[in-house]
DNA sequence: AGCACGCCGACT
DNA sequence: GTCGGCGTGCTC
């Protein structure tokens, strides 16, 4: 190979567009510098982490400005071929700066230069140093004295070992080294083979978990798209483990995506009791030196099970064998702030493609995009009708609210339910999706109402706390005792979780109640007292919120509450039916899990409405059928294709002159691109900012693309550009 | 994004 | 008289 002209490389900047450097100065004409490794250049004032992208002949830019990269930092590149298209491929689809898209793929410590491979500091005596610790030097240093006297016995040490066991040693290796006493070396660290053993599955597969292991297993060898649609408890983590196991055996490594590891501890739990052998957890709650160790146990391909959430998507893993992601209809897979927005649960399906193996999208709800893709032939749809140990599925029904009675959030069918259900020793499941004690506070006299100071929101009762909460920008004030307006009586107004445990508590004295919500889990460990209450069966019946639909069983629940299942119905946005109905047969699904059947009551003041109805008479797919049909009547996704610009600004009328000027350059918009509004958000004022959006739309994805190449360049050169923060969201999922 | 350079208000 | 506000422009 020939030495390359000029290196290309991607920075970390919101800029396109690669820069230009000559290669080091010191290198061999016959080395070059192969795309996916770290340089460290100069840029500008300073000096920045770039990666090699490519090489070229020669540069645009004139010679005389251009630079020569200060160092290579990796032996071998951080992003191997595959790694490099798979993310190009998402910065285009995205239409995001690569060097950005590179660097949301790296963790931090890396971003910055650290070693791609772990390595070991060790210290050693030198000769001198011998001699030197032979004639009676250190006199007068004992900390110094002790050392060398160590390092000579020991023939070197561990800087590691050394930390270890004695206390402030680097300030006498200083002095040491200073006189050339001692030297230390560092070794990349070599990792032995990884054992592996895999321990026998306490039960055996039943019949539809058997087919849909061994259709996805006749496609280990090649890219294959699999929806494992799996009612809850009907053994999904079984068919994942048997399929990694199978992987695995075949000395090739698996990688899995969850929504949320903090609240899905029990799904590494089966992992690790599954499978002996190192598994690499990525997720946001490590710290910046953790999530290092992480990624460098799955880069060397020391790890043979890679587990994390969103961003493990891009994780390398050598001899990738299969991509599994659970609960794929979760929101959380879609990065939906901050600069790159990516799906990571569309990327590992591009990136299975790219990477011949299957990939499995597991989900007792799956995505309404996904089921289309069923109905479309280009994913394979695996079923799990049946639940474990013969539990029957819960019975649903509707309680109208404006019929029956309610008493603080809740009607006289559902606390007779309650009541039978606990007089019937099973425990019942209250569900709300909104913690605090009360979503309101309300003057009584001149109907003054809380309100956020920095939101287009009302301030949140925390009553326990005594505090009054912003849900949006967390803004926490002391909780009046009189309304500050005009002196009278303030009063809580609606239902928080907060309010429905001390409602419970009133209507069912002497039962023992929990709460789960993110006010309860504020650490670790918090959830697992919470559901050692519930199995252990000391406390009765669990109030809670989303948190509640997410991972654990709680075997003995026979009765669910729905307390307001109307958000939703009738929202601006087009998927909150959609999300709707997942919420509800997740919670629903937590019911009945032991051998008793459950039942579900769900509230509502319009039991009429058609999404419920499905919902209640042909399951999830009798809703997913009618649900699509109105996507399709409407043209909404995933029968037409969207992107979002969204902005915000310190006033309305910035955030809307920018998208209104946007829209005005896409006068000359191709005829198959749509464009709707400027429109200020739902909640238009958050954290002191306004907000606003346009949305795109378009019938296909290609024109849309086409569409967005020609059109973001030049609203990045607009004016108005520079006084809002903007940003491109393709294929948007919350539309406030 | 940083980080400069560059012109107009309240302070040692 | 300076320190500093953030508007505009560039970074190979």
């Amino acid at each position: 190979m020939t030495a390359p002209g000029v290196l290309r490389v991607a920075l970390d900047m919101p800029l396109g567009r690669l820069f230009d450097y000559l290669p080091p100065a010191p290198l061999a004409a016959d080395f070059a510098i192969e795309p996916g490794v770290r340089v460290g250049v100069p840029f500008g004032r300073q000096r920045l982490v770039g990666v090699v992208m490519e090489s070229a002949r020669c540069s645009e830019v004139p010679a005389e400005r251009l630079k020569a990269v200060l160092q290579v930092l990796d032996p071998i590149p951080v992003f191997d071929r595959s790694a490099l298209e798979l993310l190009r491929w998402a910065a285009e689809y995205y239409h995001h700066p690569i060097g950005q898209v590179l660097a949301a793929a790296l963790p931090k410590a890396l971003r910055l230069g650290a070693e791609v491979r772990a390595s070991e500091e060790r210290w050693i005596a030198t000769a001198q140093g011998r001699e030197a610790l032979a004639r009676g030097d250190p006199r007068r240093a004992p900390k110094q004295r002790e050392l060398l006297a160590h390092l000579v016995e020991h023939d070197g040490a561990l800087a590691d070992t050394l930390s270890e066991t004695m206390a402030g040693w680097r300030d006498a290796a200083r002095s040491l080294a200073a006189r050339g006493w001692i030297a230390s070396t560092e070794t990349p660290v070599t990792n032995t083979t990884a054992p592996l053993e895999i321990r026998a599955p306490a039960l055996e597969l039943r019949e539809e978990q058997t087919v849909a292991v061994e259709r996805v297993c006749e496609s280990l060898q090649r890219f294959g798209a699999f929806v494992l649609h799996g009612v809850t408890g009907s053994g999904k983590t079984e068919v994942y483990l048997r399929l990694v196991e199978r992987v695995l055996e075949q000395g090739r490594r698996a990688l899995v995506l969850v929504p949320e590891i903090g609240l899905t501890p029990q799904l590494v739990g089966r992992f690790r009791d599954r499978f002996d052998t190192p598994m690499a957890v990525l997720h946001s709650a490590l710290t910046d030196h953790e999530r290092l160790l992480a990624w460098r146990d799955a880069f060397s391909g020391h790890a043979r099970v890679v587990l994390g959430t969103r961003s493990a998507v891009f994780a390398p893993v050598p001899e990738l064998g299969i991509i599994i992601v659970d609960e794929e209809h979760d929101a959380s897979f879609k990065q939906h702030e901050g600069g790159f927005r990516y799906s990571a649960r569309d990327l590992a399906v591009v990136r299975a493609r790219r990477a011949n193996v299957p990939v499995l999208l597991g989900s007792a709800t799956p995505a309404l995009e996904t089921l289309h893709n069923v109905a479309g032939g280009r994913y394979e749809r695996l079923t799990l009708q049946h639940r474990a140990a013969q539990a029957a599925p819960p019975r649903m029904s509707l309680v109208d609210l404006r019929t029956n009675a309610v008493h603080s959030g809740l009607s006289t069918p559902a606390i007779q339910a309650i009541e039978r259900h606990l007089r019937e020793d099973g425990q019942v499941l209250v569900f709300l999706n909104r913690r605090g004690y009360a979503p309101t506070l309300l003057c009584t006299a001149c109907g003054w109402i809380a309100p956020c100071r920095d939101c287009d929101a009302r301030l949140t009762v925390h009553r326990s706390a005594g505090r009054l909460r912003c849900h949006h920008c967390g803004a926490d004030s002391p909780l009046p005792a009189r309304c500050p307006q005009c002196g009278f009586t303030v009063k809580p107004v609606g239902q928080g979780t907060e309010r429905i445990e001390e409602t419970l508590t009133a209507l069912f004295p002497g039962v023992t109640l929990a709460r789960l919500d993110r006010d309860v889990v504020r650490r670790r460990g918090d959830m697992e007292e919470v559901v050692r209450r519930m199995s252990s069966g000391q406390a009765r019946i669990l109030v809670g919120t989303q948190m509640v639909t997410k991972g654990h069983d709680f075997p003995n629940v026979t009765l669910v509450v729905v307390l307001n299942a109307d958000q939703g119905l009738f929202s601006s946005d087009f998927r909150a039916p959609e999300r709707l109905a997942q919420t509800i047969v997740q919670v629903a699904g937590r019911a009945g899990r032991g051998s008793r059947p459950g039942e579900v009551l769900i509230q509502t003041e319009f039991p009429s409405h058609p999404l419920l109805l499905s919902l209640l008479a042909e399951g999830y797919d009798g809703f997913a059928h009618t649900a699509l049909a109105e996507r399709a009547q409407a043209s909404w996704p995933p029968f037409s294709r969207l992107a979002a610009v969204r902005d915000s600004a310190k006033t309305a009328e910035a955030a809307l002159e920018f998208l209104t000027d946007a829209r005005k350059l896409a006068r000359d918009a191709s005829r198959s691109v749509r464009l709707l509004g400027p429109v200020p958000a739902a909640m238009a004022k958050r954290a002191g900012r306004y907000h606003a959006q346009l949305l795109l739309e378009s019938a296909d994805r290609s024109s849309l693309h086409q569409f967005l190449d020609s059109w973001l360049p030049r609203i990045e050169e607009l004016p108005s550009a520079r006084r809002v923060r903007w940003a491109l969201d393709v294929d948007p999922i919350e539309l406030f």
